[in-house]
DNA sequence: CTTGACCCTATAGTAACTATAGACATTATT
DNA sequence: AATAATGTCTATAGTTACTATAGGGTCAAG
């Protein structure tokens, strides 16, 4: 198949996975008379991998080294458990950080009184005065 | 003050100061005759705004408009805590995003029977099949 | 008078793609 | 067969919000 069926078929556009292949996430396929990447069934189930790990919120890096595993499995794979057990705790520390990130923003919703004059609005306020949080750490919030 | 004391004192680096004032978030500054910036209280007030901000997890475009609300403050402050609104919902969204993909990778990871066999590891057979979450977009988890 | 810390500008690099430009190949229609 | 529409190719630049680097100037202390 060429490289539009390739996409349709994965859900990967199309200068993703010629981009994957740049990055070396995908071989090199073989190609056309007119030089166009012909792909089998072995690239699509190798995609769909990949698609599947970005599912779950895997990044390039993380999804190459597990690319290498299954070209190549070795005994053991117990590494395995250990990344998704590390990507688990990274997600909860997200969430973490999001949830007293909503808090805050919460508390800084009530601040406005609803009194619709631009100085005395109570968000303003609270924005200006950046002490109010003073017991959090001073640093941008990570979205 | 010059450039690395408001650094030291609102907590945003220095190179990041100079990006704002490239961005228009920030005035640019008097000069000393060694071509210094020159910062006054109103521009650290000013930077620890945009820093309180950031705390909130908002970006650029968006502190771009309460800067401009701030400069000039308008009757109505309705569209402020719309603002705020619109931001705790997005916060919402990605909490319950990340609770999603947290729920799919302990379902990953339970599929290690911890075998230690490469080939057989449950996790590398799950995420060959893509089917198993059929039930969900088959699009990036977004972090 | 030189060492070191600080500051300046301009440019390039980051992640993980996405968009664009300009050209060639293939397929469908007339 | 000519033409038009679509698909594909490469290479390059743009995206966000900064960060890093190169190459130089300024200032205070010893």
């Amino acid at each position: 198949m060429k490289i539009g069926e390739l996409a349709k078929r994965s859900g990967c556009k199309a200068v993703t996975i010629r981009y994957y292949e740049n990055e070396g996430l995908l071989p090199a396929p073989e190609r056309s008379e007119g030089n166009y990447r012909l792909y089998g069934p072995k690239d699509l189930d190798r995609l769909d991998f990949i698609m599947h790990c970005r599912e779950h919120g895997m990044r390039p890096p993380e999804i190459r080294e597990l690319l290498l595993f299954r070209d190549k499995p070795q005994r053991d794979c117990t590494w395995v458990a250990n990344l998704v057990d590390a990507h688990i705790a990274d997600v909860d520390v997200r969430i973490a950080s999001l949830e007293h990130l909503k808090k805050h923003l919460e508390r800084l919703r009530c601040a406005c009184g609803g009194e619709r004059e631009g100085e005395a609005c109570g968000i303003m306020r609270s924005l200006d005065d950046r002490s109010c949080c003073a017991s959090c750490e001073r640093q941008p919030a990570a979205l």
